[in-house]
DNA sequence: TAATTTTTGCAACATAATTGCAATTATTTA
DNA sequence: TAAATAATTGCAATTATGTTGCAAAAATTA
C-alpha cells in the first residue's frame, strides 16, 4: 500500500525506480518531521554510496517531492512535499520547529500565522517559518 | 565618519580594535544585504586567513553586532543587526527576503507578523520568517 | 615601555559536498 | 523475452567548509 504510493511518484515524475529512491522515499513516510543527510545514511539500513543519496536527494528536490527546509544552525533538512507541491501551490507557506537540543525538525504546516507585508517592490513565491527552541521530548 | 562608528562598536563590545575586524565590519556596512563568509573572504582585499574570518564572524554573533539568516540553500549569511540588537530585544524575531534571481538577502526587521502558536510542550527561543521570491532590482 | 592579554596565522585535522567515469541496473523496443 | 538504449550507481579523486591547538604577533593595560 506504501508502496504503490511510492511507485507512483516516481513513475509520475519519469523516475527510474531503483532501490535507494524506494528506500529513501519509504523513508520520509515513515518519519513525521524533517531528514538531514546524515539522517538518511544512518536509518537506509542498506547502505547506499553518500553520492547516491546526493544526488537522489537533488533530484528529488528538482521534482518537487522533497523541499529543502532552512535552519537556523545552517544544516540541511529535507522534508516531503505535501500532496502536489510539485504544482507549486502549496509551496508558500511552511512553518517549523527545530529543536536546539535534539535536532528534531517538526513540520507545523497546520498553524497559522499572519505573512509579512513586503515592501513594494517586491514579489513573495515563498515563505517559512523556522521557530528554534525546546521539543516536547526534551522539555 | 564611518570609522568612528566601527571604532565604537568594537570598543562597546570590548574588542580588541585589528584589521579584521575594521575590515569585516566595513564591508558589512557598505553592503546592503547580506554576506557569506565566502564574499568576505573575496571582498576584503587583504587576505585575512580563513580562520581569522571564522572567529571574527563568530565574535560578532556572539556580541550581537552581526546575526546569522537562514537559507534554503544552507549557505551561511550574516547580515548587520540593527540598533541595540546587542540587547537581545531583537534577536528573536527575524524577517528576511532572499531573492530567488539575485540571491541578495534583504532584512526587514521592521516588519510585523504574527508568531504562529506552538503545540503545547515546545519552547521558543528564536522565529526566523523567511521570505523567497523576486527583489525589487530584479523586478 | 614593559607586562599582560587578546588576537592572528599556520598546520593539521575532520567533515561535507561535488565531479568524471566505468560498471551496473532499469527501461524500452523490436 | 532478449538485445539495445538510457538512466543510475559506486568508486576514486577533488574541492569546499569548518574546527582545534598552539606559537608568534599585535593590542591593550599598567
Amino acid at each position: 500500500m506504501m508502496g504503490i504510493e511510492i511507485l507512483s511518484v516516481l513513475k509520475k515524475n519519469n523516475l527510474s525506480i531503483t532501490g535507494s529512491r524506494k528506500k529513501i522515499l519509504e523513508l520520509f513516510q515513515h518519519t513525521d518531521g524533517a531528514l538531514a543527510h546524515a539522517d538518511i545514511e544512518k536509518k537506509s539500513g542498506e547502505h547506499f554510496d553518500r553520492v547516491t543519496i546526493y544526488r537522489t536527494l537533488q533530484t528529488f528536490v528538482e521534482k518537487g517531492i522533497l523541499h529543502t527546509i532552512p535552519t537556523a544552525d545552517n544544516s540541511v533538512l529535507y522534508a516531503l512535499c505535501k500532496d502536489d507541491c510539485s504544482q507549486g501551490h502549496h509551496h508558500d507557506n511552511h512553518v517549523h520547529f527545530i529543536c536546539d537540543n535534539c535536532n528534531t525538525a517538526y513540520c507545523l504546516d497546520n498553524t497559522d500565522y499572519a505573512k509579512p507585508q513586503l515592501p513594494k517592490g517586491f514579489k513573495q513565491t515563498r515563505t517559512d517559518v523556522i521557530v528554534s527552541g525546546i521539543c516536547i521530548k526534551c522539555n
